[in-house]
DNA sequence: GCTGTACGTTAACTCGTGTCAGTAACACGA
DNA sequence: TCGTGTTACTGACACGAGTTAACGTACAGC
């Protein structure tokens, strides 16, 4: 009936060829210790099981071993932050490369939906979970998570929960992120930088790239100015209003540093409507790279990526290390300089 | 070892409580037809199930059966046209809704990977596979794609290879997503319209939205006029550039349709640079719906939607029709209109 | 020649479920 | 009493691989 499972070479197939019994196959092709098997048969086998290639059946693997190979990714809403399937990407790649299957769930923000994902998962008898969110923000796993080794990416538990769910957690090196970004205008001559930050009460993010901000200068020896500092609310309409607000200061910066790629447009906005050229009279960084927006503004914008696709990778690789579940490890990933010509 | 697999109930543990054999228990929640059994009985075994909370372990049931409920999603580059995992949304719910496990796999336009791909949903013996592409375009899927069901969305086999691979294709329907894009103008009372259309040779959805608006003129008894059809890049820049060399005609027009958000987005732009008011003074409609722009820009973006969602949901209902394995046979899905503000 | 041991190999069981063939109990008509 | 159905169920095998325990066989040592 169903073609696909039809003409598959089975252990059984393989055997045969190298005329051994299938145990013999299983042995060879697990390679399987303390057993002895002559060199001779071994090749005899791997030739064989290359000729026909087969390929272990994984459902039959999964059911009779402990391990189904199968880890579980549930992610929030992907699609409102569409850079964020980059974590995705790298959790699927680094899983294909260690011959683990990645099953993935989007819950579009739903607390029901993530319960059922988690139950579909735990119906696969995954290996792992992994957690993601599509921007840094604190994020409790289900209850029913408990039964699975889990890793949260770009998300952490809240500290009212981390006495019930302590796990590893993979998170941006935002600080970190910040202080580069400033770092780059620091190197470039700047003194007087902007900063237009998003809101900080919601996003640890915003937080925590102004403190790399603040780092940065105060590493450079230059004294902080709380006037250069605004909030936004990621919107390219808040760059504009806030670059432009920063211009009109007394002593104006001639950088500025925005928290996201959408701002630093705005802000391009605002020198070009005063007829300042980037990078001359005015330098700008953004933050994400979003390259839709980075590639395409001219000058290209000088901005800091996310590490979205190492987070991915990262979150399997401490997932299947057996040590890396000693658990409530947090990594902090670097973020680094995207330079294009707008310092 | 593995915390997920000791714990969970068996079928034996719901015929144990339900004080029947294990077959029973398989016959009832599988609602086997031609076998009698008592509803006193049938009752008796779904309670038990249901207070044990069994779940039946889908390697098992895949390993025995033929059927392994598992659906295989191949998609390109998703990444590079984020709302395109809009589709993979789609196909996931579908799935999940039909009690169906998504497998995604996303090979980032490498033939290579893709072949991989194939391959792995053929170990895992799926019942169908999706070939899902980020932007309407023509693919072709690996050869080892033959050995399942397959359905694409957002692609289809080019002529070339149509003779070998004749696949149900599920396609946005551009031609009419053009023609109400021009329509929604027209009613607007605009005869004078402007289309901005992305590159006709490598898009066909270039040519089919161009297609739909001079359908529509021809509708609405409107004379078409080559000289307001320009030819943009997708970018922002090309809106801006071609908006304005529109407006500069002797007869400008007083609305203007973009083929994508973006190249609306610098149509804005050229408005707002001349004072001409939206939408009084211009009219603007877009294509795509992304709404990070469309929701935006001031006043709010009026434009076309891509059903990627139906879409996604839409295959996996045909792949799951034994019906709709009727071969070769392409649909299209309407592209609604999505009104805000700027016409 | 007998026993012990290392080596190479395999039969047989296991995982959890679907499915076929079969059985026990009972009813009914001849 | 027998034969034939019908109802309500169950035993046993199959799916494809991993794993345990045991089986020869050959060779060494006595």
């Amino acid at each position: 009936m169903n073609p696909a499972r039809s003409k598959r070479p089975l252990q059984k197939d393989v055997a045969e060829r190298a005329g051994v019994s299938r145990t013999t196959v299983s042995f060879v092709l697990n390679g399987v210790e303390n057993i002895a098997i002559p060199d001779e048969t071994r090749d005899r086998v791997l030739q064989a099981a290359a000729e026909l290639g087969f390929r272990p059946n994984p459902m039959a693997r999964g059911l009779r071993g402990g391990r189904s190979n199968v880890l579980g990714l549930l992610t929030s809403d992907i699609v409102t932050t569409p850079y964020s399937v980059e974590i995705v990407k790298g959790a699927q790649d680094a899983a294909m490369a260690r011959g683990k299957t990645l099953l993935i769930i989007d819950n579009g923000g739903s607390e029901v939906a993530a319960v059922d994902a988690v139950e579909h998962f735990l119906e696969w008898r995954v290996d792992g979970l992994i957690f993601a969110a599509e921007y840094h923000q604190p994020y409790t796993p289900p209850p029913a998570a408990a039964a699975a080794p889990a890793v949260l990416v770009n998300c952490f538990v809240p500290p009212s929960d981390a006495d019930r769910y302590l796990l590893p957690t993979i998170l941006p090196d935002d600080v970190q992120g910040g202080a580069t970004a400033t770092g780059a205008l620091i190197e470039a001559g700047h003194t007087r930088i902007g900063y237009i930050n998003g809101p900080s009460e919601r996003f640890p993010a915003s937080r925590e790239r102004l403190r790399g901000y603040r780092d940065a200068l105060r590493t450079a020896g230059i004294a902080a100015d709380d006037s250069l500092v605004r909030e936004g609310d990621w919107w390219q309409e808040s760059g504009t209003r806030h670059a432009a607000s920063l211009l009109d200061l007394p002593e104006p910066p001639t950088a500025i540093f925005c928290a996201n790629d959408w701002m630093a447009m705005g802000a391009y906005e605002t020198a070009r409507d005063r007829g300042l050229r980037i990078p001359h009279d005015l330098a700008i960084v953004g933050f994400d790279n979003r390259t839709e927006i980075a590639d395409h503004l001219r000058p290209g914008l000088t901005t800091v990526a996310l590490p979205y696709r190492q987070m991915g990778a990262r979150a399997v690789e401490v997932l299947l290390d057996p040590a890396g579940q000693t658990r409530g490890v947090t990594e902090r990933m670097p973020c680094p300089l995207v330079r294009r010509a707008s310092v």
